[in-house]
This record gives C-alpha cells, sequence and structure tokens, in this order.
DNA sequence: AAGGTGTAGATGTCTAGACAAATATTGAAC
DNA sequence: GTTCAATATTTGTCTAGACATCTACACCTT
C-alpha cells in the first residue's frame, strides 16, 4: 500500500482545493456540478458531496441548493483590543454595516450571565439578541446581556438604533472598553447556521466578551457567533 | 408542515448534545455503538453517522474507528496579550507541555513570510514546525519562521529545546513580545488532522502571529493550528 | 502469568438508488 | 417586452448494502 494513502474524498477535496488555490477557479465563480465532478473523478456522487463538505467546512466553497457550488469571498477583519467596535471595522472595509433584531427581552439572569455580569442570580438584565450583516451579508449572531437597573429603557432604545456604542454614548453618557475576550472554535448551530445562511456544520468562531464602564462595572456580557470562515480577529498589542 | 421541520440528522444531533449536557452520558463515556443508536432512533445507519459527524465536529464527542465514539473533555484556556507562553498556560492548568519536532529546515522566505518578518524576499529563514501536546495530547501544529542572521546557529538549538522563549533568551539573550494576532477558523487539513489526532474535518483555530524583540525588529512570523474544540484563548485587556 | 492468534465488535469508505426542495431556464400568452 | 407556468437543473436527505480497517476480547499455548 502507498505510503498514507488517502481516502478518495480527501483526496478529491485536495485536488478542488488547489484548483482553487491555483485560481482556476476564481472567487465567485461557481464550480462545475457534482454530477459533473463525480464523473469527472470517476467516483460516486456521494463521494464527491463528501469530498465538498470538507471545502465547504472550511470555507473555501459555499454551497447553494438548486443553484450550484460558488468559490467564496476574502475574510472580513475585525481588530480586537479595548475598543472593539465592529461598525467602524466594517466601514474600514468599505462594508455597510446592519443589524437585524432577532430578540429584545427582559429576562432572569442565569447563573453564567450573573456571574459574567457580577449579579446575583435571577436579577434582572436585558437580553439583546441580533444578527449582523455586512452590505446584506450576515457575519455574526450576537446575545448581549445588560444589567436592566444600569440602563432603564434599554428596550426600546435598542429598536432605535443601529450600534450599541453610540446607544449607550447617547442615552446613558456611558463610555466602555472590552475588559476581556475568550475565543474557541466550534461547528454552528443549525438556528445561527439558518441565520448566518451558511452550512450547517460550518466553522463558528464564539466569541465571549466583557465590557467594563468608566467606573469599571460590568456593563455588557456578549456573546457572539462569527461565521468563522469569513472573519478574521486581529488581536494587535501595543 | 411543521415549522422550520429539521433534517432528521439533525434532530438527532440536537438530542444527542442534549443529553451530554445534561450528563446523561458524561466525559469519557462511551456512547451506544452506531448500529445501538440507529435502531434505537429509527434510522438507517448513514443518517446516523451524519448526525454523529455534527457532534464530532462540535468537539462534543470523540470518534474512533474500531473502539467507540466518547464523549470529551472542557477546553485548554490559553491568553493572549503581549506575552504569550503556552508552556506556562499549560502548567497554570496542572498540564504537561511537550513537543514533538516535525520539522526543522533552512529555506528562502517565499512573499508572505518576508512580508511578515519585513526582509527581502528569498532571504534564509529557519523554519521551526513542531506539535505541542499537552499530557501527552496533540493540542497543536506550529510553524515558526525566523530570520536566519538574527540567530546563528538557530536550528541545532531548537533540537535541544522546549520552549522557544527559553532557547532565544539563553541563546541569544533575546526577550519577546507578541505584536499581533489574527484569528480566524477552518477546517484541518488532512497533515493537520493527523498530527492532532482529530477528524479530517474538524475545526481548527488558525492563529497568525507576530513577535517582536526589544529594538522593535521581528523575530518570529508564526502559524499556529489549534484543535478549535480543546482550545480557548482568551484576551484580557488591562 | 505472558504472549500469540483468531474472532467479534465498532467505525470508515464507497457504491447505489430514490425522492425532496430550491433555483434556473424556457416557452407560451398577453 | 413582460409575466407566468411548466420543466429542467442542481443540491439535500434518507435509505441500503458491501467491504475495509482498526480495536477488544477470548482462548490456547508456552
Amino acid at each position: 500500500m502507498h505510503q498514507d494513502a488517502l481516502p478518495l474524498y480527501i483526496q478529491i477535496a485536495a485536488e478542488l482545493r488547489q484548483n482553487i488555490q491555483d485560481a482556476v477557479f476564481k472567487i465567485g465563480d461557481r464550480l462545475p456540478t457534482e454530477t459533473e465532478l463525480s464523473e469527472r473523478f470517476g467516483v460516486n456522487r456521494h463521494t464527491l458531496r463528501q469530498a465538498m463538505r470538507i471545502l465547504r467546512q472550511e470555507g473555501i466553497v459555499g454551497v447553494e441548493r438548486g443553484r450550484g457550488t460558488f468559490v467564496t469571498a476574502a475574510p472580513i477583519v475585525v481588530p480586537l483590543g479595548t475598543r472593539v467596535r465592529y461598525n467602524e471595522a466594517l466601514k474600514a472595509q468599505s462594508l455597510q454595516p446592519q443589524w437585524e433584531v432577532l430578540q429584545i427581552a427582559s429576562i432572569p439572569a442565569d447563573a453564567k450571565v450573573a456571574q459574567q455580569l457580577q449579579i446575583a442570580t435571577d436579577v434582572p438584565v436585558v437580553l439583546f439578541e441580533r444578527l449582523s450583516l455586512a452590505d446584506g451579508v450576515p457575519i455574526s449572531v450576537s446575545s448581549s446581556y445588560f444589567p436592566s437597573d444600569l440602563f432603564p429603557g434599554l428596550r426600546s432604545h435598542c429598536e432605535q438604533y443601529h450600534s450599541i456604542s453610540k446607544l449607550l454614548r447617547e442615552q446613558y453618557d456611558c463610555d466602555h472598553i472590552r475588559q476581556s475576550t475568550r475565543l474557541s472554535a466550534r461547528v454552528a448551530r443549525p438556528q445561527d447556521a439558518r441565520h448566518l445562511r451558511m452550512p450547517a456544520t460550518s466553522p463558528i468562531l464564539l466569541s465571549e466578551s466583557i465590557n467594563i464602564n468608566q467606573t469599571d462595572e460590568v456593563i455588557e456580557y456578549g456573546v457572539t457567533r462569527f461565521r468563522g470562515d469569513r472573519m478574521e480577529l486581529v488581536i494587535a498589542n501595543s
């Protein structure tokens, strides 16, 4: 047996990946159909789909039912540090930031949220969930938890603003900075995949963050799920 | 049709995920076999495997051919900032850091490496590739590029040390800090999956970093692929 | 008690078919 | 030229079988 003979589906994925890296297929190009590719490689369509599954999980291609398989675009860069400003980062890359509100609710803090916000369990917090888009393309799903007593009337304000920073500054004279960020990678949950319009098992860059105000009070605990393939988070230390 | 009826394989994955979160299965437990589970859910074994594929990509379970499917362990936390010290982070969690050298070579810098190191293309650099382990478990594959002229004899030193920081300090009187880190998520490449002993399509936390010395010279360009499911990178700003 | 071997068990790969669901295309009617 | 319906195209889901490959275990021999 050859040294480390790989399964067919992995070899096919490697060849297609190389084709894309060599610009045989360019960003936006539609790849040949599954039927065409399985004939070209002389394999069963299921084996070819197994290979394509790898490439879509790598974020190299996007697959759309009924339409085809397309080579996907470069990642969006977001600097992380003490001041994380997504809207500014997007604008810096000529992208139009938008959000769609998914949910605004007043809920009692569960143990995890309470711990992160340094409040007692069951104290009311405002949960603000939203889908963030860049030029109409979904890039993240965020859940932010704010202590209700620090921000009276926050729920109604959330619907009128499109920037957390601006809202807090204008309505509560509150500036905030990032105290900490925890990052890991996961496979997307089904509901996130739906919101982010990505395959059910794509990689998610999971960020848990703590923001504090000028007097070092924890004012926001945030959980953001980025399309792991479309985003690049940068930590520039100075 | 029911609102958002999900495919069977996604429903099954959700149920198993919930079982694990509810500690029906605990870390280290072996799950029932594929055959048992497919019978329990009344589906084809391939459909069940599709569900299991999701869970393994989420890092919730690890699958081992011939042995079974096991519930996996908690992530390893590594702080990012100006001083990234993996060995210290592992020791802080009572884990024994080790590495296995994969490759040490003197190579001409390609365009990307040259750009990152701020040297001319084709200038010789030392490439040092290694697999990092914690208590014998692989956690990352790293490629570090060092300008050869700054570190004469680096290749032979690499084989004698098990800490980059210690090597640079003791052999070259060089202290270094992290200038920047870029993070994104990918699906593992086949060779990384092999080294990291993880499934071929697991999520990788990809880190590209620049380290500088006391006089702000770029001394290392590093590309590290972490097991995205086993790691949690934390940015604590101060 | 230790080592070797064969078998059983468990996952992995590949093939194949059928049908569903989403989108694209085409042609007819206005 | 536009609209709409029908059809074709393309990917998604589920089923099914066969065989490969790896590990665990039981049993036999020394």
